[in-house]
RNA sequence: GGCGGGUUGCCCGAGUGGCCAAUGGGAGCGGACUGUAAAUCCGUCGGCUUAGCCUUCGAAGGUUCGAAUCCUUCACCCGCCA
């Protein structure tokens, strides 16, 4: 185990750290005893993705140098909107933000609630900031938190004046809610003895509006540690390109396409983030990227990721069946050969679709599958000569099926591209 | 309250009466090359009963043989002034 302030040098070391209020100070505070630290997490869609997932690591590992996290998920901030550079947030309703919440809460659990169980280290405590954040009052809101803020350093944080240049400007709403996030941060000093925020860099302002209203109010100096923004070599955001986000939901993203997701990153890209997201001992981490190194073709450090973070995230289980599945569908092994069951487990991680009736041609069935998104979404894919039936490229995607492209369990396998497959059958076949 | 500017496909952004399902860029998707990588190149990128047809350019009406483009009303956004 880490001892208490040396967690401060893992975190430099694996490049969990990209700014912080005075590090001596914290690493004094650290090294004095359990520090109560809390992160906050907005529910601004269903399910927290892999974006989330350094916010964590770092929690995770302040954790096991036996200090007090807690979990905050923003009930209150998530109805007001943190400004983003580019444009206005839309409202979502408070059922809605509700329901999120408690999605939201369920997936925490593992990342923090394990290792207490297991290891002996201390618990997490959940918290929502729509407790006190709702009952206050507009005067309250005005008299004794609002006084504590200049406007003029108000405009400046980054994602403020970022709006303030652009044709879009800011509504008052989300001008507001960097007072409520610091007042997050009071309140978890007041409720809990909380002395530390972590967030990612982008959060940045927030996190010292919460130490600079901490001081203001209780003269106390508190902390804030900022993790740098993890970009894919590209430029673009880990995890989050607009298409598909890779999410934590095993409802929104199956084990097998998380699992998939971390196996398939480039090989900058996985010598990067190894030491941001693997627990291995640094000497591991530097075999693992040697490797990438030498031997990219191996895939070992993206194999391993892919291993660390899937049971992470999913548990030992579904890791297993992932693995098994992307074996068996990308394996040298003939689809025919596989036996039914295998076939089945393998289908079912990947997606599997039941039709009714006849077989409809191979165009719908595409589409049916989920694979294509149209029709002719379907018939363009084919065209292109990206669409497959049992690992055979369909010529014409208005035929049909026929008996003999019927596998073991009556599946037919159907893949777009490279990678992406999905498992089909008759309703009618599957008690055969 | 006044004046001005704006609302185009996933995003940015052209387009001011027919040649517009709508230039260009990005993202996405597919192919080639590879290592289930990157880069590169090629193709594609509203829908359908796909050599044709249907529905799109904030919303609803209108003018016209014909409108994303003109007119009217409405909604929302931005800026300046009060």
């Amino acid at each position: 185990m880490t001892s208490s302030a040396d967690v401060v040098d893992e975190l430099h070391r694996r490049g969990l750290i990209a700014q912080s209020t005075d590090e001596g100070e914290l690493r004094a505070a650290l090294a004095a005893g359990p520090v109560t630290y809390y992160c906050g997490f907005d529910p601004t869609a269903r399910s927290l993705h892999v974006g989330h997932l350094i916010q964590f690591m770092v929690l995770r590992a302040l954790q096991r140098a036996g200090h007090q996290p807690i979990v905050l998920v923003g009930g209150a901030t998530g109805l007001i909107g943190d400004p983003r550079p580019s444009a206005e947030r839309t409202l979502n309703s408070p059922e809605l933000v509700g329901e999120w919440v408690e999605r939201i809460r369920a997936r925490v659990a593992p990342f923090l609630d394990r290792p207490a169980a297991e290891q002996g280290l201390l618990a997490p405590v959940y918290v929502n900031n729509l407790e006190w954040t709702a009952p206050l009052s507009a005067i309250d809101f005005l008299r004794e938190l609002g006084k504590n803020f200049r406007v003029n350093r108000m405009l400046a944080k980054e994602a403020v004046s970022a709006r303030l240049n652009s044709d879009a400007g800011i509504s008052y709403t989300e001008f507001s809610y960097q007072i409520l996030q610091a007042n997050d941060f009071k309140e978890l000093h007041e409720r809990h003895g909380c002395t530390l925020q972590t967030g990612g860099s982008d959060q940045w302002g927030n996190l010292t509006a919460g130490t600079d209203l901490v001081r203001r109010t209780h003269g106390v100096s508190v902390h804030a540690l900022g993790t740098p923004l993890i970009t894919r070599a590209d430029g673009t955001k880990i995890g989050k390109t607009e298409g598909a986000t890779v999410w934590l939901d095993p409802e929104e993203t199956s084990p097998y396409a998380f699992f998939q997701y971390w196996l398939g990153i480039d090989d900058v890209d996985v010598r990067a983030w190894l030491p941001l997201f693997s627990e291995r001992s640094p000497e591991e981490v530097a075999a693992l990227i040697a490797s990438s190194e030498e031997k990219p073709q191996a895939r070992e450090a993206q194999r391993a990721l892919a291993e660390e973070l899937t049971r992470l995230v999913h548990g030992e289980d579904e890791l297993r069946q992932a693995e098994a599945a992307g074996r068996a569908l990308f394996g040298r092994a003939e689809l025919a050969e596989l036996g039914a069951a295998t076939l089945e487990a393998a289908l079912s991680e990947a997606g599997t679709t039941t039709v009714e009736g006849e077989w409809p041609t191979l165009a719908a069935l595409l589409q049916q599958s989920g694979l294509c998104s149209s029709l002719s979404d379907a018939r363009r894919t084919v065209k292109e000569g990206g669409a497959y039936l049992n690992n055979v490229r369909i010529a014409d995607g208005e035929a049909r099926p026929v008996s003999s492209d019927v596998l073991p369990g009556g599946w037919l396998v159907l893949r777009r591209g490279r990678r992406t497959v999905a498992g089909v059958r008759r309703a009618e076949v599957s008690a055969v």
